[in-house]
DNA sequence: AAATTTGGTTTATAAAATAAACCGCTTTAT
DNA sequence: ATAAAGCGGTTTATTTTATAAACCAAATTT
């Protein structure tokens, strides 16, 4: 049985990751509204999937409000396909 | 976001439903080599799905050798079909 | 100008996964 | 017969991960 993606495999990436996929690019507090997340926790598996290369995060303003905002790579694409494909084999689907 | 029943979410633990879903009986020597898991790990694993509830684990004899046989059980199954329902969600499939 | 809110990060804690060490029993080799 | 090695696991220790709590700087509200 091939692995899961240990960086895909965990609920709180994941769900950023899938709303990643959908919105072509998605900030910080958005993701924190959409994954009922804490702010440290999304902080934290932000961080990890930009050290993955899975995502990008970038921190700028709107007006005198930091916003930082995040968009998926093709490296991140192509980990969560490889990632669906792999959980339909242990699913069956 | 509908939460990932933690139960499931894990690789090996997944992995082991994912076999019980398609064989009907499945002992501990035969998951270990399917998942290629340490029998450590597996052990730890089948026990917390037994304790959720989601499979048996029955130890008997075969001749003179020890034989643990697992089973999915049916609210195994139903939580299994619900996490796979969860996770398209996810996934957008 | 003090208090609160916003948008986060850093640090500490809890939980999980994993591996290493161990155990009783059986088989094999000496 | 006895030591050594193997089988089928379990228990315990270690590492990794997830999560929450505490914190911080800047902006806003009172």
């Amino acid at each position: 049985m091939k692995e899961l993606n240990p960086i895909l495999h965990s609920q709180l990436r994941l769900a950023v990751m899938s709303i990643l996929m959908n919105v072509d690019e998605a900030d910080f507090v958005y993701l924190k509204e959409k994954t009922e997340s804490t702010a440290g926790n999304l902080s934290v598996q932000i961080e990890k999937l930009v050290n993955a290369g899975y995502i990008t995060a970038d921190k700028g303003f709107v007006g005198k409000k930091t916003r930082t905002v995040c968009r998926i790579t093709e490296a991140g694409r192509e980990a969560f396909a490889e990632y669906v494909e792999t959980l339909k084999e242990y699913l069956s689907i």
